[in-house]
DNA sequence: TATTGTTATACTCTATAACTATA
DNA sequence: TATAGTTATAGAGTATAACAATA
């Protein structure tokens, strides 16, 4: 039993590759945004701020799977560069609300800035075919999880 | 000047996207593996040890992107499982090489049938054709890197 | 008593730097 | 002197647990 697979088989896999050139992904992201005093996960809360109704910072800490308290950092950093606002709920007083400012919807196109241009250095050697197909794949891939 | 992209424009790209499923297609494979006793680096040294013609620990850690003060601790951590060899090289002293014990072999085997559960759980909602199409984009894109 | 936000603490991962042995 | 590997140390990132305010 046990069939003989190697390691064809696990670089055939989508986790496999969604893993490693996730981590290259980011890292190329990450030192595009750094120039803005940001890392990733900022340009997530920025990006989960947008559009979306005002949140309470535990509904964010959901969304974006991570643990209350790491909200609570990222808030304050992004507070401290004038990019969100938070105000108590008068309904609920325990709750604070994060808004985005005018400087918060800069810093967040200059995100999208970066990663078009980490896109286009990461793709260079693709066909627009190539490029766009891909991302439909995983954005589709992405809207399939966490379907709540 | 300064184009308004929101958070639309982020979510479009490719390195979002990557970063974001990367990281959920690491902690699902890291779920599997770690039963086996590994971490996901470890099947990443495990599949560049298969194949490829032995390697010192230094050429491996360039190869893998990471420190080779890593690679021993790897390497350590494998080779209590019984699943490498460390041979000093005769020709020189200094190199050891790594190679792939029956052991070291069955539990790459093991990786991939974790990383192709992984894999089907990820595509519940995709039709064949999106996932061998996204698989084959994934792949492709993986190549153009690190092109050397 | 339960929940939101916060703070304090600890843990995981990984890199950098210092060290040993071989060259 | 330079290089492969190792060990020691430190830093980043994040979670868990304890706490305060409000419900």
């Amino acid at each position: 039993m046990s069939d003989v697979k190697g390691a064809a088989a696990l670089r055939a896999t989508l986790v496999f590759n969604l893993g490693t050139l996730g981590a290259l992904a980011a890292d190329r992201f990450a030192g595009r945004v750094e120039a803005l005093g940001l890392k990733p996960k900022h340009a997530g809360l920025l990006a989960a701020l947008d559009g979306g109704s005002a949140a309470s910072q535990q509904e964010l800490a959901t969304r974006l799977g991570v643990a209350p308290s790491l909200i609570v950092a990222l808030a304050d950093q992004l507070q401290e560069l004038g990019a969100v606002e938070r105000v108590r709920d008068p309904e609920d007083r325990r709750r604070q609300v994060l808004t985005l400012t005018a400087e918060g919807r800069r810093l967040l196109d200059r995100c999208a800035e970066a990663a078009e241009a980490a896109d286009a250095e990461l793709t260079a050697g693709l066909t627009t075919a190539q490029r766009t197909a891909l991302t439909r794949g995983l954005r589709t891939l992405g809207d399939r999880q966490v379907p709540h």
